[in-house]
DNA sequence: CGGCAATTTGAAGGCGCTCAAAAGTAGTGG
DNA sequence: CCACTACTTTTGAGCGCCTTCAAATTGCCG
């Protein structure tokens, strides 16, 4: 047993489960998944590997006492599910009306392993520049290196819409909420970017962006 | 190019590199690194993988103005210098005398992938619970965690020599090295450890360092 | 329009950082 | 062996960024 193993044998769900499935289809075929509702949880048997086909999903652990943290998100196109263990490591959850397609794969050797390595390869270094955000940078750094980063992986869009919450976000670069809020307030009235939704984002100063990122 | 390599492009060492190297053979013999030597840098062509016969390893990225954040020690044993890039993205160094076994592996598919998985998948779980320290603990338990994770990689021993200074560990946890000396001074205090040399940690209660670290 | 949740904004406080200096450690050479 | 130097670690003081607590505002959906 790890030490964060151990930190974790105390959780508890804090709201009640609501699957809100509306459709799980037998063998590799899409399954479909409501906002909020729970991909798999710490603790279950691996599944295999997960392709998210449309929408988002976040990926995250929790502390005994609460604190979350969100150590990826992941877009359409995206896979992950990727684990060590015969059981789940993390919680895997929808962030909006998602589609996931669910390869159930056994045997994590041979020509399947070597077609897995550079997805594998690509969550690792992902997890490994963010550790980098969460280590040495401050809460306007964080925030305009995840805009960039959202924009980046859809097509480097000037307009983007987030499918997560503030609170999602906030526990993905290790700030509260209103934290991560007061940084978005400030960098529309710098006219860095434009809020015209509550999820939409307007890059209108994408040097900015990449100036305070650094 | 991503956000983090633009970051990155202002670059420069900050230190004048001194090799160091005893000995450096050819092929997938071990190769002999002293105390602070460089086993590959940013931007350098990746040369394959890399085995920790003895001693220790750091793995990190720099800031434009010189903040640094470790991603991850490798200690004996463990294999690192999984990329996805031809080029390398982070550095390497040793931490003391250090002995590594280089493989150099053109294809990364196959039944070498098929060995290969499970390694990168441990880097990449390390990785992410790394990112729960750093995003949701504070000092006392980044610190608390660290020393567990010590322990517990060198066999669980009550007397562990840590291989790294100070400011290495600051630069792992996110922290300033006098925030981590002040987090040493009152763990031992509080007679939860005891440090007899500079590096050495002697862990007197366990417990109390577990439960810290939640 | 009303009600609920998410977001925003404000005020106060705390944790960790920066700056600074003292104490300890190691390595070198006389 | 000891003196000298350079570096690391420790300790102190003050400050700033972010958090917490609280309340106002906005947005959304019936």
């Amino acid at each position: 047993m790890t030490v964060h193993d151990k930190i974790l044998t105390s959780f508890h769900r804090s709201t009640v489960f609501d699957p809100k499935i509306v459709h799980r289809p037998a063998g590799d075929a899409p399954t479909y998944f409501a906002a909020g509702a729970e991909i798999y949880a710490q603790g279950e048997k691996c599944g295999g590997l997960y392709t998210v086909e449309f929408g988002a999903v976040r990926v995250y652990r929790l502390l005994a006492d609460g604190r979350r943290q969100i150590s990826a998100f992941h877009l359409a196109g995206e896979m992950f599910g990727f684990e060590t263990d015969v059981t789940h490591h993390f919680f895997a959850e929808a962030l909006c009306a998602t589609g996931i397609r669910i390869q159930r794969t056994t045997l994590l050797h041979g020509d399947l392993a070597g077609a897995l390595l550079p997805m594998a390869l690509q969550s690792l270094v992902r997890a490994q520049e963010h550790l980098l955000v969460l280590g040495r940078q401050n809460a306007t750094e964080r925030v305009a290196a995840f805009l960039l980063d959202m924009s980046d992986r859809q097509g480097g869009l000037r307009t983007i819409e987030l499918p997560m919450a503030r609170a999602d976000i906030g526990d993905y670069l290790g700030l509260s909420i209103e934290t991560v809020s007061r940084v978005f307030s400030r960098l529309r009235q710098k006219d860095v970017i434009r809020l015209p939704n509550l999820r939409g984002v307007e890059i209108v100063k994408r040097q900015a962006l990449e100036d305070l990122a650094a």
